[in-house]
DNA sequence: AGGCTCTATGGAACCGGTTCCAAAGTTCCA
DNA sequence: TGGAACTTTGGAACCGGTTCCATAGAGCCT
């Protein structure tokens, strides 16, 4: 089936293709008896606008781009929805940008830095460097940062070193003094996280505040996923000196450590208290004491925030915070002493 | 900063924009000389060429649409890692169109039922009247449907009775004759989903070989969430008779059903068993049997599906359907004689 | 050297909208 | 009734690509 454009329903209704384009964009400037005439062909001919002719001659996409590593993880997931109940009543759609490797993130990075293909951009986790955000300014897309940094773009982010710090603390404040923190790779991670250091600096600061040595041995670091986390729990919990006390980076690697502690009949809190990090929805049910983030509310807020500057591009950068909250479950208790 | 256009590229090339174009298409009938004219021009000016424009010109959008309700159960979450491991490798964009109502999903189907606004259509659980089916075949949309079918659209589903025989048999074979069924609602739910009805057909077929009589009261049907399932489970196992078995609908429901049974002080698998459906990634680590269907699979496939269609749109619908398999943990055991 | 093919190239026309400018039509007042 | 001021309208030009056609040029043969 041939398209109906414009033009077709301009002669069909005897006015000109600007009559018509103004009777779709409800300029007030068209005497009432032409738009219905106009009305009447449009409705006559099954007439739609073409989004596409239209995006390129107003410049705009009504698209706003969403790019996320691995955006299956649960922490993501939750973060979409409330990014996607923001979106869906506005009038943009958003495209998911998947970024699996550094590759592919910069790949992005450039493709999206053309001011024609995305009103938008909405960055999770990823922090950008000085020479890309400037490409993202320089080209006039508002962007906004969730769960990542840059001095000269809106960012929302949580205070990881509180959070970490947090975490810690709840573990002395029962009477551990072996505590674990067993993280994402600090250094070796390709996309360079910055929660995984301020988790840790947290997590630094409450040891030394309670006079305990941090022991390196009890720093492991590895694969953000339920398998490696395993792993690296049951070397810690195998050790000649075992912690008390292990403080997982992610809910889904205190998991692992549950798993591991199982498999080794450790008792969980009884033996060794366990405290995850995110609060996604299934940690309640596995009954894991956790840091609580504001997950949902982190994307809700960023669609917002971004919806706002594309409305008023010459906005300053926002930069907005969010809470942390210890979430007391049962996987932590008193430190026995021995 | 002003866009740099083909035009731009030309000047500076001192060839034609006809040129410019060939050389960005890969034309072969350029000489190589100019080719690297057109490539350094292309390069100095930073030069990259705007999609949109593309699109308009070409009648193509390099866009596929994903439309999927409740985007971030888990199931879905699956599927997605499934379809982006395709579409990524591809040249196609995917947008995301997250349906939570009837309206929402109706308004969907009517937007993309246009021919230029994407070049095929992933529609995920939610099976299209004929009238829709044919404005997207009208439209010449390439479309595929995973977990739904329509006999004019290529689809991709499970065997949903056999699942749900699969499991219910389980049951029998352990011993159990009292076996409560705990179901999405198969009337009231606004999508019609297919497989609700399916499941429980295969559940009464197992029941009826065994010569167990079906027993109203021990099916159930509620919202597809934790919560609710809890509550149902929970008037389930206070019942005077309660059911020695529960098959859950779905694993998100069998981690209510495994709740509602701890709050109760009631033993699973030794008091009741619990078998869930679909095999998410968290249920390994639950313990839970279940029923699991090749979810990241059926992302995969559809999104193959989609375009081996856009790239041969006269191909016939193909009809895929998955395998199920009984993957049976610890929360499954021998009935007890009572 | 002349003529024929074949290859490479330039650029106008096009995709389907929006916008801007000039012009026609209307209103209103002196 | 003439004309200033305002409203409405038509349609060319434009957005930035692709494609097709005509033509320039290269290569080959006699």
């Amino acid at each position: 089936m041939a398209s109906i454009t414009i033009r077709d329903v301009a002669k069909k209704a005897g006015v000109g293709v600007g009559t018509v384009s103004r009777v779709l964009n409800r300029n007030p400037a068209v005497r009432e008896t032409t738009r219905l005439k106009v009305l009447a062909a449009i409705e006559e001919l099954e007439f739609t606008p073409s989004p596409i002719a239209r995006r390129l001659s107003l410049g705009k996409t009504m698209t706003v781009a969403v790019i996320a590593p691995f955006f299956v993880r649960a922490s993501y997931v939750e973060r979409f929805r409330g990014l996607d109940k923001v979106l869906a009543e506005s009038e943009y759609d958003f495209v998911l940008y998947n970024v699996e490797t550094t590759a592919r993130r910069d790949h992005y990075f450039r493709e999206l830095a053309r001011n024609d293909r995305v009103d938008g951009l909405l960055i999770m986790s990823l922090a950008p460097t000085d020479h890309t955000a400037d490409s993202f300014i320089n080209a006039g897309i508002p962007t906004v940062l969730v769960d990542a940094t840059h001095p000269r773009l809106s960012h929302i982010i949580i205070d990881d070193f509180a959070g970490g710090y947090k975490a810690t603390k709840h573990l002395i404040d029962l009477g551990h003094r072996k505590i674990a923190y067993l993280s994402d790779h600090m250094h070796e991670n390709p996309f360079n996280f910055q929660p995984v250091i301020d988790r840790y600096n947290g997590y630094r600061k409450a040891l030394a505040e309670a006079d305990i040595p941090f022991h390196p041995e009890y720093h492991r670091q590895g694969e953000l996923s339920r398998r490696a986390a395993k792993k690296l729990a049951r070397d810690l919990l195998t050790l000649p000196d075992p912690p008390t006390a292990i403080f997982a980076y992610s809910d889904t690697q205190a998991f692992g450590v549950l798993r591991a502690a199982e498999e080794l009949g450790i008792a969980v809190p009884d033996d060794v208290s366990v405290i995850g990090y995110d609060d996604i929805e299934i940690t309640e049910y596995l009954h894991l004491t956790t840091i609580r983030q504001e997950l949902f509310q982190s994307g809700q807020r960023g669609a917002k925030l971004l919806l706002e500057e594309i409305n008023n591009p010459a906005a300053q950068p926002q930069k907005i915070i969010l809470p942390t909250e210890l979430i007391q479950r049962r996987t932590t208790a008193k430190a026995k002493y021995s």
